[in-house]
DNA sequence: CCGGCCACCTGCGGGC
DNA sequence: TGCCCGCAGGTGGCCG
């Protein structure tokens, strides 16, 4: 579920069920997730409060009331449903948040890599979690190629040789480029992922950030259905099978020029990429 | 200070 | 059927 396609997606959902309505019940079903659930202090920012805007971090989803924020992130597994209160509690739910109307919001995680937390509203920026994210890449006022190219040379400093695909998904360069992405943007790029960040040209970069903006606004307009499972109500599949070029395509042709795509493995997660539109020598 | 690797979990699909 | 293995969208933290 969780790239930021779909948390973006989600955020505006929320936005609209959310805003200037109250939290009536919140209740925890279990909280030994990533991190325990600070039951109280969730609480005491939620309960009976309105909300006041909705907002996104990187993949942390913020909700703002006049008492602080909360903080979720949905991990790998995490999902944060909105439906009626009626309908059957899925597996693995551990919180519900119900609205005045009775609309809930319910996080269920059934890996429980997912986190929720509270901060104050003057937190933000320095808490942990978001102290040392790198940049938005949809932020308009960010050059996205300068800063990947500017920070690819900084780590040339300090011998790093880290691979491209690994250097996309570093949050403290840029947040929200995560597998699946890393992967389509590359080959977007034809960039070998296992080319050294620190070798590509500021050319490279300028085209790499392109694809990078260009793949998520896409994703981000097709509602953010990039995962797996994903079905719309008459049952047909979202935006992950139709329109990823390379991701989970091992074996199959490539689309741009039917070489099949290769799948290896770089920092234990799975890469995918073409072995001719994106060859390991391609100064392209 | 930095890069690399692991841990944290459950579920699912494929092979035997 | 059923068991076992490998794999799955992320990321903070620890180790060397």
């Amino acid at each position: 579920l969780p790239e930021l396609p779909e948390v973006e997606s989600l955020v505006c959902g929320a936005r609209g069920n959310l805003l200037g309505h109250r939290f009536e019940v919140v209740e925890f079903y279990r909280s030994d997730i990533r991190e325990p659930i600070p039951i109280k202090q969730v609480k005491t920012v939620l309960l009976g409060q309105t909300v006041n805007a909705v907002t996104r971090r990187g993949k942390y989803i913020l909700v703002h009331t006049a008492t602080g924020i909360v903080g979720i992130h949905l991990g790998m597994s995490g999902r944060f449903i909105c439906c009626d209160a009626a309908q059957p509690m899925a597996k693995h739910t551990h919180a519900v948040l119900t609205l005045d109307q009775g609309i809930q919001y319910r996080f269920v995680d059934p890996r429980r890599f997912g986190r929720i937390f509270a901060l104050r509203a003057d937190e933000i920026e320095s808490h942990p979690f978001f102290a040392r994210l790198g940049v938005e890449p949809l932020d308009p006022s960010v050059s996205l190629s300068e800063h990947l190219f500017v920070m690819s040379h900084k780590k040339l400093r300090s011998k790093s040789s880290r691979t491209i695909k690994q250097f996309l998904m570093d949050s403290s360069i840029v947040v929200g480029v995560g597998n699946i992405y890393a992967s389509e943007s590359l080959w977007r790029a034809k960039i070998n992922p296992a080319r050294k960040a620190s070798q590509l040209t500021r050319h490279q970069y300028v085209h790499l950030a392109r694809q990078i903006i260009d793949v998520l606004t896409e994703a981000i307009n097709a509602g953010g259905t990039s995962f797996r499972d994903y079905r719309d109500i008459d049952g047909k599949p979202g935006y992950f099978q139709q329109s990823l070029a390379v991701y989970g395509r091992e074996t199959k042709p490539c689309k741009r020029c039917t070489a099949l795509i290769r799948r290896t493995v770089q920092g234990g997660r799975s890469t995918y990429h073409c072995p001719v539109c994106q060859s390991a020598k391609s100064a392209d």
